[in-house]
DNA sequence: CCGATATTTGACCATTCGGTCAAAGGGACG
DNA sequence: CGTCCCTTTGACCGAATGGTCAAATATCGG
């Protein structure tokens, strides 16, 4: 079909669609879980055209997640080494919430990979994510020797606050039904877990 | 096929086999993942003789579900009010996270569950759920109001009891892809999960 | 050992699903 | 208008899947 170069408006407008619409249906229902015919209701498309702009169901899976990894690690790339430490990890395990909080589709998609064994991404994980995370531990490695953190095990503080953003997004229904009409998760979410970080990082 | 009373031997035995081959299988591949010829294979039974024993795929769901929730609020049941508050709430944390360690094929069935939405279980965490949790909420509440506990929202707290443990469990693969070989993540978790609800609860 | 009942299975069925294909429709440009 | 190429689709296919059924086999009390 499409040239290597030059996509045309159709193109980006479709594969677009198709995209957003596998997150939907793939963050809702797995891989497994997931139809072609679902994707492609969702995107308004016929099932023969999705396969005109992705060659297999698997293809979007695998885009959607490309896409995914790049942003998602972002917030622990933004960690100032050159910052005040408990301050930048405030304002990472900020970003980390608004993050679950403004995309819950990724982080359900990003949490059934990893619940189902992460076969499509266990390389990435043990290269890229691991090479990010014993980086960013070695930072707040210096921060805790320098007494200007509390002492912990970096990688199992990174850990809890990917444990505690994600829940909110992952677990949606189960805070909902649990707190009840009249609270707001994300909300309330936020105010606790910056005061839980606080009295956890605070030297 | 079986009457209503006094399962035979083999009524006990070849239950347990399915129920024990469906958790295998529904836990690692998700509801929709899973095959009934899956399942039949782990059990070391023909389909239809699975179909003897339970009327559908979703029975034997059903049936593990019903078997999970037993057990997985018991560490939440067993929070001893005239109990010594940090130790009682320290003492949960050790429970939940033995529980995660020990039955993570549980753990993980009720995670894809909830990220799917709760579809089997939706009533159940909107009565039953949120009724104990409440109740223990009072309870964390009662003492934290006597000073005994730092303040904070006793349900988000259970949450973050929820998450952290359970993190352990359900992102696995990330965890070990993470830490890299030489680590024995389960100990590790014990100790970093206490000494971190030490620091928040500590009054 | 016999008959009744419980258990097991091979063969089969309808549906769903991922994917293919040839043909039809549309848009841009000379 | 005509042509070339991009886009769209109805019809179709083979494999997988949940489930059925009638017949075969094992088990057990008498």
């Amino acid at each position: 079909m499409a040239k290597d170069e030059a996509p045309t408006r159709i193109q980006r407008r479709n594969r677009e669609r198709i995209l957003s619409a596998g997150l939907d249906v793939f963050s809702a229902e797995g891989f497994r879980g997931a139809t072609l015919d679902g994707i492609a209701a969702a995107a308004n498309l016929s099932k023969p055209n999705l396969l005109y702009y992705f060659p297999s169901k698997e293809a979007i899976y695998r885009a959607l997640l490309d896409d995914l990894l790049q942003t998602w690690l972002d917030p622990l790339r933004a960690l100032d080494p050159a910052g005040a430490p408990l301050e930048e990890m405030l304002a990472y395990v900020r970003r980390k919430l608004i993050l679950a909080r403004d995309y819950p589709r990724e982080s359900r998609l990003f949490a059934g990979e990893i619940l189902r064994g992460a076969p499509h991404l266990r390389d990435v994980l043990s290269t890229d994510l691991k090479a990010l995370v014993d980086d960013r531990a070695d930072v707040i490695a210096g921060w805790m020797e320098a007494g200007r953190l509390a002492q912990a095990d970096p990688h199992h503080l990174i850990f809890s606050i990917w444990a505690l953003t994600q829940h909110y997004a992952d677990f949606d229904v189960q805070v909902r039904a649990v707190l009840g009409p009249g609270h707001d998760p994300w909300v309330e979410a936020e105010a606790e877990i910056l005061r839980h970080f606080t009295r956890v990082l605070a030297p």
